[in-house]
DNA sequence: CCATTAAACACCC
DNA sequence: GGGTGTTTAATGG
């Protein structure tokens, strides 16, 4: 497994952009001044993060607010007995990290690259800053802490109401929640194993739960990723 | 019984 | 080589 440090780095104009089409579709953006905007874009750093590493790691102190530019990553955490459990998905447009950094402790989970993703890392003086001079960024982490809290309310619910099914199908509704999520396109590449991980199933079992949701044409099932066609009924299948 | 899963295996990208 | 589909044997409600 590869640290952070020793990722690959590409070209600074190739990260400027990046982090641009990144800041495009945050919300969050829109109502900044021109100076605002280009202290966030000078001081954000941007980095490939190749599958399988750590795109942050738990127990580190909190130095970023972590914005996927592109990619998917998986926030998990390791008992001491070894065992990991999955907590959630994070994917293009979603930022997080905010709850650490706004309590200023150590990170409290792993996040891993489930593909090769591009990471922009926002320190934590630039986010502070933010904190203190726009409403619409304090706006915006109201909105998604509110998102996230009832993501995972929905889990805990979804997890003693539903079958396998339905939670398959919660899951992958989460991971395409249009406010956590904002720039994912609807063909998201995950292997079924991963996505076993984040229901808590087995990889045979989130199988036919994929069939199942594929017949009711709720996805469509494709090699190494699966097209979600209808979110709606994904989040309420099962009731 | 029935559903689920781990393990093993054979395809296919 | 990793992701996927299937079979088989074991497990547990």
């Amino acid at each position: 497994m590869r640290l952070i440090n020793s990722t690959a780095r590409s070209t600074p104009a190739d990260q400027a952009s990046k982090l641009q089409e990144l800041l495009a579709v945050s919300v969050w953006t829109r109502s900044l001044t021109l100076e605002q905007r280009r202290r966030i874009e000078s001081e954000t750093i941007v980095r490939s993060v190749p599958k399988g590493a750590y795109i942050c790691r738990k127990g580190e102190r909190v130095e970023y607010w972590v914005g996927v530019i592109e990619g998917l990553g998986k926030m998990t955490n390791t008992a001491a007995s070894g065992k990991v459990t999955t907590f959630t998905g994070v994917t293009t447009g979603g930022w997080f990290g905010e709850g650490s950094i706004l309590k200023d402790t150590h990170r409290r989970y792993d996040v891993i690259a489930l593909r090769d993703s591009e990471i922009a890392y926002m320190p934590r003086a630039t986010f502070m800053w933010l904190l203190d001079s726009s409403i619409e960024f304090n706006r915006f982490l109201l909105v998604q802490l509110n998102e996230r809290l009832g993501q995972f309310i929905g889990m805990v619910e979804y997890d003693r109401l539903l079958g396998p099914d339905g939670r398959v199908a919660h899951c992958l509704a989460a991971l395409f929640n249009p406010t956590l999520a904002p720039g994912i396109r609807p063909l998201i590449k995950i292997s079924q194993e991963e996505i076993g991980h984040l229901a808590g199933l087995s990889r045979q079992r989130v199988n036919h739960s994929l069939k199942v949701l594929d017949e009711a044409g709720l996805v469509r099932l494709e090699y190494g990723g699966i097209t979600v066609l209808n979110l709606e009924g994904l989040k309420k299948f099962g009731e």
